[in-house]
DNA sequence: ATACGTGCAAAGTATTTGCAAACGG
DNA sequence: CCGTTTGCAAATACTTTGCACGTAT
């Protein structure tokens, strides 16, 4: 595979940046809040709540795929995580970073590969849709449907 | 409210290019493949399955909404529909055209509606990314969630 | 007439909710 | 200590599948 990943987990400035914001509204972050916001601070892209369960169990932490949920639900309401939504009828999620370092996702509809991607231009593009719609656009959400550079070679 | 809505509804052009493609592969066309793009001809936004169903409902047609699902997947696969993903996990559909009239959505956050809209630079940019990734892009979805331009005046 | 297509009902997934026990502050 | 948070299990919502009947060709 080719790809130069993005370099580095997502960083552990998220990670205070989302205990800060629990804090802030007297969150407490005991038990699941805390290992799924540290789980998703170390990923470089989205994952499903099924995942992020499977990941955790698979690290020994007992929690329950419901307490997943309520805490992506909760994160994306506070905007500390995007909800991706791929299709397929399943939600991911990722981190999302204050400032930029915004990314989105080509989903290859042939091996169901997820590959993450930025554009800089992209983006400001957006800005200027969002912004001559009239509306408060909070986060957007963009997946290109096809087949990645591996499968369309073939 | 603004907008200068979509023209008129998604064309019978579209119809009659279906019915083409259905008899070419020897599919027929008779009952509910042929209400449901029947409905989808005369939409300019998209439809879940389940609203797709309760107007044919209401229209006297005797559906089932299972033959809905097959209608709107196989469409789907032909790539003669769009399936796009507003999230809170329901799929919506739309006819998808041939050359242009291509456009994406933003969804209020608040209300709840779904706003459609088109922008010939975004899809410009849309084209070069995928280009630059090198895979072979087969359709794009964008969402912009956020407040719409009613809700975020209160 | 004969497959293909359809409606119904039952099954399958993803996600949400109710509740008693556990735990952080 | 007390109220929030959690894990479990049951419930819900959307979508898919199995099967016998209807219908276009």
């Amino acid at each position: 595979m080719a790809a130069h990943a993005h370099t580095h987990a997502t960083g552990s400035g998220w990670k205070q940046h989302v205990l800060a914001s629990f804090a802030h509204e007297g969150f407490r972050a005991g038990g699941a809040r805390a290992v799924v916001v540290e789980l998703l601070a170390e990923q470089d892209c989205c994952l499903s709540a099924q995942e992020i369960f499977d990941r955790l169990r698979a690290g020994g932490r007992k929690v329950g795929i419901a307490s997943v949920y309520r805490v992506l639900d909760q994160l994306a309401q506070m905007q500390l995580v995007q909800r991706v939504d791929v299709g397929g009828g399943v939600s991911r999620f990722e981190a999302a970073h204050p400032g930029g370092d915004h990314h989105h996702h080509l989903v290859c509809d042939d091996c169901g590969r997820v590959v993450a991607f930025e554009d800089e231009r992209l983006e400001a593009e957006l800005d200027r849709v969002g912004k001559s719609l009239g509306a408060r656009v909070a986060a957007h959400d963009l997946v290109l449907h096809g087949a990645c550079a591996d499968c369309s070679q073939k």
